[in-house]
DNA sequence: TCTAATTTCAAATTCTCATTTGAAATTACA
DNA sequence: TGTAATTTCAAATGAGAATTTGAAATTAGA
């Protein structure tokens, strides 16, 4: 593998430092000091602060979804609380994934908690992932009132996997010890339990296959 | 009721404006002017715009726990299922109350978000609710495996309430047609029985009182 | 009413960055 | 090797805000 480039080292580093950091706290100047690089150099081969933020989120999504793909790896004829299961056991297996397969679910916390509307693309992504995946698969499960009901049962499963990247002050809370291998497996086991759970609240979908 | 000071008229703009606004991007100009008061104001009166932030959250707490208090007027004798629900039900009542008495849970939710560990002493009243009301109250009702996993079901309660405080990009997606009334009490009832079924995939507390 | 303290105001002042610039260095390639 | 394009760099430049300043206005108390 050759060695990177500027412009490479400079979209790991951002992408490192915006999943740590709030847009306006971080800065070119340590993104750039972090790649080795002149801090003219962010924007000599990105255009703007802002244009950076947004490969990066690009980039950390290649990298997160390849590892963890929302599929979990359970094929799509299986049983929706499988494929539930293995769809928050992905998101939450990123969020706590300490390298840059960590990196997506951790800059969308920041982004989404700063966001006023704009912002549309990057969106796109966990929208699409939110509308084709989550809320089709919830259908499958439940006997929804309306479209508001179901919107809002979406959120709570989405709320379960993605809390700590939204509030970072709370990951501390969740692992004491760290969240490496057992711990991790147990609290992705506890999640996806409490929310298969708490779906059951709700009246289930009259199956077609049930006879 | 005497006309306002310039003080409280800055500290009402401050709490609506850092409701709406990240620390970084909400400005001390913007907080004076709407609270008609040159921009030297806010200096004068708080020291700094750090300072104007802490004397918000406090004020903005009185006014939320005075309305809404956690208890949610449900006696400490009743059952922990009904505490909880009252418990849940003031937080998100809290959150959308689209008055001064909202501006606590969405101060937080931007305070949380770009958390770094400081601010210790704004956090230290929620910290007090979590630790003193809910870990105590999930301890009545559940017998958990260790510390770790008591603590992760508390984040998950309060994930459920104030997730969309702090990623406010959803809260369009939770009412589509605006929270007020009737869609709002539907809503705390759906996301209290989530809750409640959640929890029930822990194993119940060995109570006392059982024969 | 007079005086001292408090409060307001507009105009600096400072600070922190993002962004630009232009020259120097490096690279690509013919 | 020579030339043009690309990339790097240090040093401006500029914008946006927080903070400070000092004079003017207001208020409170004697």
């Amino acid at each position: 593998m050759a060695r990177k480039t500027t412009k490479e080292l400079i979209l790991d580093a951002a992408m490192q430092v915006f999943a740590t950091k709030e847009f306006h706290v971080a800065t070119l100047g340590e993104i750039c000091e972090i790649a080795g690089a002149n801090c003219a150099a962010g924007n000599y081969h990105f255009g703007s602060k802002e244009a950076l933020l947004n490969e990066a989120i690009s980039h950390a999504f290649e990298i997160a979804d390849s590892r963890y793909p929302l599929s979990g790896g359970v094929d799509a004829s299986a049983a929706p609380e499988d494929r539930l299961r293995a769809f928050m056991a992905a998101i939450i297996s990123r969020s706590f994934d300490p390298g840059p397969a960590g990196y997506f679910e951790r800059i969308i916390g920041h982004v989404l908690s700063s966001s006023s509307g704009e912002r549309d693309e990057a969106f796109s992504k966990i929208r699409e992932a939110h509308e084709d995946v989550l809320l089709p698969l919830l259908s499958e499960m439940i006997e929804f009132r309306d479209e508001a009901q179901r919107a809002q049962a979406g959120t709570a499963i989405i709320a379960l996997c993605v809390f700590q990247n939204v509030a970072p002050g709370c990951r501390e809370d969740l692992f004491p010890d760290g969240p490496e291998g057992e711990p991790l497996q147990h609290y992705i086991e506890d999640r996806t339990r409490f929310a298969l759970a708490g779906l059951s609240a709700y009246p289930p979908a009259k199956l077609p296959c049930v006879k």
